[in-house]
DNA sequence: GGAGTTCTGTGATATAAGTTACTGTAGTTC
DNA sequence: GAACTACAGTAACTTATATCACAGAACTCC
């Protein structure tokens, strides 16, 4: 499992001693905006998408985490016993192992490997903010809406996608007709093919 | 001096001893984007600006920091060797206590309070660059130059900021032209007070 | 296989912001 | 004080995207 190739082996056993691994199903939402936090999730298996939301419903997907990632938002919401401004939701089924908060804080001081495990995803979650800050700023949608589709085929390692334009458009914060419309375009110019609920990419 | 206010005292023993306390002025350059990282600084006095530059040239502003904060992404970028994708900027003239990255990393296992440092900064700037991410999406400029000249006005302390149209352009990634627009229109609306190189909020 | 539902396509129109282009005005230099 | 420069104002136009409105296509459920 996946764990032994991220930590050493003293670690693995508290993570598995006090962590409760749950098999959870697409579309679940494992933290919610604003909800105390009192676990941290490592995905196991499966992935998962965090997105930020605005009051109005609008959101805006941040990033997917990946087998051996955690949201680095809880955990340092979680030990901090604060509430967290975003929400994950499963993308893919997965397994995700559940860590209580007060041990995640504990380990930082025992245990190297986790402090480095925590900071190379906040290094890797930050970069990922500030290339959704970029590309929200400066780019227009035909680029992002590529560039989220690329993003789902290599995450489900598959040049096709399940998907509808409305779910895409959710997660750019943009209009599903302007989606639409776009999409089309882009089957005009041969860079994928469309269908209900589906997009190939070429 | 600041450091006390945040750590042990054997760790502001520490820091005063390999840190290298430097004056900066208003305009300096303290990260250049894809610089290597040798150093971390950390604000004694004054604000620096972060901005995350695009390769034409286009930026836009991310946070500011303030006395007792540090550069989270140098940190991290600096421990591991990596490069920045990140600019900062001296705002307000500044006395910046510049840390070996290997002390950095060092001290992680031997302060507890040091750690601690470094995942608030880290909540903080995270949470900062989630407002950044929702107002370039959501929000229209009129929102986010108010917000900007908020944020100005509490960090000098004044009602009063000596900043041009073309400035607040730059840190939002708009144009002049739509600046001067609104903010003539927030003039006429009594939101504030427009002469040459000066805003004054009301 | 008909009724309902979800998804997609697309036109018309509205709006925010960018672009181009020019003018005026306040400060700066000589 | 004339000439220059940086900054600000603003009009005309363009463009990207949102909004509104609707129609047809593709599935889903009796």
């Amino acid at each position: 499992m996946i764990l032994k190739d991220i930590f050493q082996s003293d670690l693995v056993k508290e993570i598995e001693d006090s962590g409760n691994l749950k098999r959870f199903s697409a579309g679940e939402v494992i933290v919610n905006m604003d909800a105390y936090i009192k676990h941290i999730p490592v995905v196991i298996s499966g992935s998962i998408k965090v997105i930020r939301t605005e009051e109005d419903g609008r959101e805006i997907l941040l990033y997917y985490l990946t087998p051996g990632e955690s949201c680095i938002v809880s955990i340092l919401a979680g030990m901090k016993n604060e509430t967290s401004k975003i929400k994950a939701i499963v993308e893919e089924d997965a397994d995700i192992m559940l860590i209580p908060a007060d041990k995640a804080k504990e380990w930082v001081k025992k245990y190297p490997d986790w402090t480095d495990f925590i900071f190379n995803l906040y290094q890797k979650r930050f970069e990922e903010l500030l290339d959704v800050v970029n590309s929200v700023a400066f780019q227009k949608i035909d680029t992002r809406l590529l560039h989220l589709i690329k993003q789902k085929t290599q995450l489900y390692n598959s040049k096709e996608i399940s998907v509808t334009h409305q779910q895409l458009a959710d997660e750019l914060g943009i209009t599903r007709e302007a989606t639409s419309r776009v999409l089309k375009q882009m089957e005009k110019d041969d860079l994928l093919i469309l269908s209900r609920n589906k997009i190939e990419l070429l």
